[in-house]
DNA sequence: TTGTCAGGCAAGTCAGCGCTTGCCTATGGT
DNA sequence: ACCATAGGCAAGCGCTGACTTGCCTGACAA
């Protein structure tokens, strides 16, 4: 559960994809293959963007929804909200512990 | 820099050590190396505890302090509050998207 | 000084992960 | 019927990461 969380936040190329996931939700393989390549310079193949998000759907990061050939992916941010529920995060107001 | 949050994160017995610092911050690294084998029944080299807490450090979740021979070991959540800032979390008032 | 304790460095091993390649399924258009 | 499109499955490869082992440094006590 928590492993599978952060197993899919620990690489790179799936945090690009929640980003561009947060800024349009609701995309399919295809279009989130382009926009990779498009903003990121990243080419990659679909196998690749394609296994990227089936990790991030078993963190329950991604879900997923068909509609004909199509298989749209929602972000969900809410399983990140179990990171700072572990680990307190001290607020803003108060830090003065890493100021530098 | 985020690179290495996360990587932080991605191991299980990381996150183990940071539970242990966030129950009782400013341990030693036997201390921890004891705590993981008692609470959690985790046989481990002291090395290989050393090496976690390095990752740890250079993600900027532990922060360290010598005294004499001892290196005692401090709990740092600032970084983590990037996380939520990079995909901002829902609010739990008003959740309806996640209640499967 | 000698011994002990807390910690660090470096090389080597082994498993897991990211990615590719090749082939397969299924939906929709003509 | 045919073909193109959107996606899935599975085997294989290379590289990174976790862990061990062995040896070394530095601080305190006798």
């Amino acid at each position: 559960m928590a492993d599978d969380l952060f197993k899919a936040l620990a690489d790179h190329t799936r945090r690009l994809i929640l980003d561009e996931l947060t800024d349009t939700s609701g995309q399919t393989l295809f279009e989130i293959c382009a926009r990779l390549s498009m903003k990121h310079r990243l080419s990659m193949s679909r196998q690749a963007v394609s296994q990227h998000l089936a990790v991030l759907e078993a963190a329950g990061l991604v879900e997923t929804r068909r509609e004909g050939r199509y298989k749209f992916h929602d972000l969900n941010t809410a399983p990140l909200r179990e990171i700072t529920r572990r680990w307190p995060v001290s607020d803003p107001s108060e830090a003065q512990e890493s100021t530098s």
